[in-house]
DNA sequence: GCGTCATTTTTGATCTACTCAAAAGAAGCT
DNA sequence: AGCTTCTTTTGAGTAGATCAAAAATGACGC
């Protein structure tokens, strides 16, 4: 079992032309784990069962990922870029505006570009990048439990 | 009539909080003569009519305006900060994958949020952002004249 | 107009996220 | 196994932006 997941990781990189390194494989399974992960995140996670990594890889495998198609980079102003395998279909995002974090938010939509820009523009349009900026759950709680029902 | 135009600038800094000052009159004037302006565009802009200034200076007006409300800051992906004056409505950007280009998209779906986030995610929702990435007039043209008729 | 005080600008250091480049090492083919 | 090419390592370098202390300036009362 263990097996067939790697044997499936390797197929991956094959198939979109990439060697397969041990690199590569942990930066794909920390993805995993760990979805919308910065670089940092990812080193923070593979540093443990890979300790000769270094910062580098991880950008240099998160950019052949991306370029390979196999991962996306999503970067929400004022953050970092971040890195998620969920490609090839057109989902958007919500970015907590307290603690970061990102969730991904199926389309509203239909198909790519999910949303059409008005006539005349003279631009080609390739896609519709939507970001949501909210409040997540948590931060929602702690924003509460410091000012109880509304004061301030 | 100079006279009525920075009168209007003084109202518009003071009625904000602001202390009108040559580094935020001159910003103001860059970011109307250019929007979507990044830090340095609006640096070399006023460098000329006020050569002592800094681009500390500029980061520090620049900021001042957005906190106040007066300017808004965006950020797409790959791109440093840019500035535009145009707050308050619910507008959007169309960014060019050549040349970087920016230009604004009215809301296409009423006012603001303007799009509706999926129940259930447990975000309090604040705002929607769109930006729709493509190819410019231009960069259509030249990328045309370098590869006419669809060769390659 | 003049002094006072909070705000703003200047100066210069510091930081994060990321890129570039050369040398050493590993993957994959025959 | 041996060769070639791609990948990782190592280390330097960059852009964009922030932090902090000292000097300068705007706004107010008099």
């Amino acid at each position: 079992m263990l097996d067939d997941r790697t044997d499936a990781v390797d197929a991956l990189l094959r198939g979109a032309g990439l060697r397969v390194t041990a690199t590569r494989v942990a930066v794909l399974g920390a993805l995993r784990s760990r979805p919308h992960a910065t670089a940092d995140d990812v080193f923070d996670t593979i540093r443990g069962t890979l300790p000769g990594t270094s910062m580098q890889s991880v950008y240099n495998a998160l950019g052949d990922l991306a370029d390979a198609g196999l991962a996306r980079r999503i970067e929400p102003a004022g953050h970092p870029g971040m890195f998620e395998l969920r490609v090839g279909d057109n989902h958007h995002h919500v970015v907590c505006t307290g603690c970061g974090r990102v969730d991904d938010v199926d389309c509203v939509v239909g198909a790519a570009p999910c949303l059409h820009v008005p006539e005349g523009s003279g631009f080609l349009i390739e896609t519709a990048e939507v970001t949501f900026w909210g409040i997540c759950p948590d931060c929602r709680a702690h924003s509460e439990a410091d000012e109880p029902r509304g004061s301030r």
